[in-house]
DNA sequence: CATGAATGAGCGTTCATTCAT
DNA sequence: AATGAATGAACGCTCATTCAT
């Protein structure tokens, strides 16, 4: 069922992702049983956006780890991220598209966007370090770390609109292009 | 009318911008009038992208072309974007959030997309023409030009949402990050 | 469309009393238009109970003011409720269905339970008056006060599911009935 | 199970009292049991009744025939009802809660509407003895009798919302007033 | 006995739209 | 131009019920 609604949101849009489509998607008849297993439309989300996560972490983090410098870490993240687009298209899109609708005030769905804000919070972290150790030029990490997610979001929600969007070679593109607006400008 | 739609969809998204919530806020007592005037949803949100992008225009475009060089045009186009954001706080959220949440098919709306990536691709003919003119270096000019678009989006979506926000200030480190991203070689 | 609901509650009472109903009864094709005028379903049952109490001491207060002694106004009190009854079959049982099925917690609601036991306070303070006068026995004033209600609420409702209950007839015998248990002094 | 829905239906009303919430109150997991065990809504309730008027009669019954009297035997009859009240506290406001919002048309509930019926009317069968006997003075005895029945009602209504409510009082003030209005002037 | 998934009907609500005024 | 009543569809949700396990 939450596969389902992965499927339905990423085909179709958060908002338009009802219940009704999610059922039918599901093989159910009625939407009853999304409300029987579903503490209402939010609790469905919550597991959507952690079932992503789930995959999402499991699928990226030992891509990252497996490099040592942080330049190349930065070049796994972002190929990585499109790598598993390519494995599961649906992934990445339903948790872009739930993130992005994602209003304050929807009390316990702003767990998650704390937790997407930690997630970048650690990653400013490791480029702070990175740029204490010379690895990457001086800049506003904060900055670098949502203008970085903003481009890869970019690329997701554009490889569902458009199937013949080659995003793992995007993806390479944009590893070059952050690379440069990282790299210590000595190593020119 | 479509001030009030403009308004009414920054402040509380696409989906949840309602004709009700917006005839409230043009001061209107149902939402007939709207109906009577555009000919459904799909046509007054034509009709707010047209507004804020005559506006958007008139406001960039001049100061794009107060500069000559390929990257102070960049730098220019970027900046003068979170200046107009600062001036008008709901134009650009608004029509971030109606053309992120487009989807193919709805007739009629495609020519905004089309309109969208009319505007893109005159950018990547420029940045070819500075590439070939040695301004910048070599990359991937559709890529480029979609990280920014889509760095800047970003901003301007956190600003409606973090009110203390200094999207300006965003807007001079985004300049300085696609300007090393365009300057530089990969040294990998 | 109170006037609807009031038939429908009577008839059917008040938790079957759906909108469907209601809106088919008013004549409606939908069930929309009672949330559009009404904000929600208790709303709608603050306006029946409001209509009902506006008839109900239209009709009965200058019956029961027609008369001095006490023992009179009692009389008129609880005869004049089911001559109301005989001639707007609906509104009593509507208003009685509402308040006996009305639980604590129902904010808003909470005021017609208020209302309606400031209504009982007042002939707690009128029977007061008439024991010091003598012209009531000694007795709990509230107990009294209750018993009457309960009772006049009985022969209402009885008389919505046997058509061919004789109310005013009862209505006789009840006056007669709480006639003795206020004058009569307790032998025992 | 049984004991549960008497529990749940005291607690939050006929209507409120779905198989959801009783299973919960009973200790299963799931609304499955209920409808294996009952045969619908209906037959649930009408099992709850008969417990309740189960206990009730034993309760009561010893308590009325334990005086000789007309009068001795009405007011225990009121105050044991009251008693009962006291040590169950769930049973009474359950029937009531049960038979107030039974509506003719439900085949089979109509068994209890008859049953009740029943024994009202042996009630009005004892009061006519003892008024041929001189106990009692001249009234209706099937007006008297509901009265009755109204009030005690309310009482027990009253004590389940106003857990402060002194029940027992109440049905001695109750016991006083039904004396009053039965006795025989002559003895006045 | 008990569970838990599934069903289908009904509910109140919101929405864009229409239309007479 | 504007109002306000009305419509019909869709939505999320709850409910009693069924059934395989």
């Amino acid at each position: 069922m939450v596969a389902a609604a992965i499927d339905v949101i990423a085909e179709t849009g958060y908002h338009q992702a009802s219940f009704a489509k999610i059922a039918e998607r599901a093989g159910l008849s009625s939407t009853g049983m999304i409300s029987y297993h579903f503490d209402g439309r939010d609790d469905l989300m919550r597991e959507v956006v952690a079932e992503v996560m789930r995959v999402a972490e499991a699928y990226v983090r030992p891509r990252i780890e497996a490099h040592e410098s942080a330049p190349a870490r930065l070049r796994a993240s972002i190929e990585s991220n499109l790598d598993l687009l390519a494995e599961y298209p649906n992934h990445l899109p339903a948790i872009v598209e739930v993130l992005t609708n994602l209003r304050g005030g929807d009390p316990g769905m702003d767990s998650f966007l704390d937790k997407t804000e930690a997630d970048l919070a650690l990653q400013v972290e490791r480029i702070r370090e990175a740029q204490r150790a010379g690895e990457f030029c001086d800049f506003d990490p904060w900055v670098m770390v949502r203008a970085i997610r903003a481009a890869v979001d970019d690329v997701v929600r554009r490889a569902t609109l458009e199937p013949d969007f080659d995003a793992r070679r995007a993806g390479r593109e944009l590893a070059d292009l952050f690379d440069r607006a990282t790299r210590n400008r000595n190593t020119t």
